[in-house]
DNA sequence: AACTCGGGGCA
DNA sequence: TGCCCAGAGTT
């Protein structure tokens, strides 16, 4: 879609769930960002679960460093791949405190450096915590993106570049809110919910005949 | 490009 | 029971 059509689509989502949030916890950006290392394959709302109660006890890099990866494993291994999780968490404080005064860095480098952290991790702390203009594009985003014909492309990499240079900056995070909302509650990987779909009259999909019904 | 990590949620 | 989930690292 052009540059109208992806603000009129935005528009239509932001207009169905004017109160979209993330279910993460962004209290600060270091809460942000451990929260998105430990939501990979996992359901955002099972994480949330996991850190209220761990940040209540660790919500700096140097708590985190002192509780220790062994204490910290029963606060998240409800969520999965734990293992790695567990080891990313406190090996990416650690290089917070020796690297970065104990602070988050704000470039896609320093970040993407970071254990556990991969570019779309990077990409949600760079828009979400520090308003920059980086898309994230996770599977929700990536398949909408394609399904619907709103930023069709090859990888993810491809997506966030047509999305990010089409979004007016500003709209670029609450945008990432309502992509993944609406790709969770209505435009399903499985079974797409059409019959309630905001977006329904300029999506692409039923263009082509493919009844999802 | 394929493989691995992984328990909980849900059909 | 089987499949999927706000991915990243390794081979």
């Amino acid at each position: 879609m052009n540059k109208k059509e992806i603000k009129g689509f935005i528009r239509l989502l932001a207009k169905a769930r004017p109160d979209a949030k993330t279910e993460l916890n962004y209290s600060s950006p270091y809460t942000l960002l451990v929260s998105v290392v430990l939501s990979a394959q996992a359901t955002d709302i099972s994480v949330n679960k996991a850190t209220n109660k761990l940040f209540k006890i660790a919500s700096t890099p140097e708590a985190m460093v002192a509780l220790g990866e062994e204490k910290l494993v029963p606060f998240i291994n409800s969520i999965g791949l734990w293992r790695a999780k567990s080891r990313n968490v406190i090996a990416l404080s650690k290089q917070l405190i020796e690297n970065y005064n104990g602070q988050v860095p704000q470039t896609r480098e320093a970040l993407e450096a970071l254990p556990g952290v991969g570019r779309k991790t990077a990409n949600v702390v760079l828009s979400v915590a520090f308003d920059q203009p980086a898309m994230a594009v996770d599977t929700h985003i990536f398949r909408i993106g394609n399904r619907t014909g709103l930023a069709p492309g090859k990888t993810p990499l491809d997506v966030e570049k047509n999305l990010v240079t089409n979004i007016p900056r500003e709209l670029i995070a609450k945008s990432h809110h309502w992509l993944i909302l609406h790709g969770r509650y209505c435009c399903k990987a499985k079974k797409p919910e059409c019959w309630h779909c905001p977006v329904v009259q300029i999506c692409h999909y039923q263009d082509k005949n493919i009844s999802p019904f």
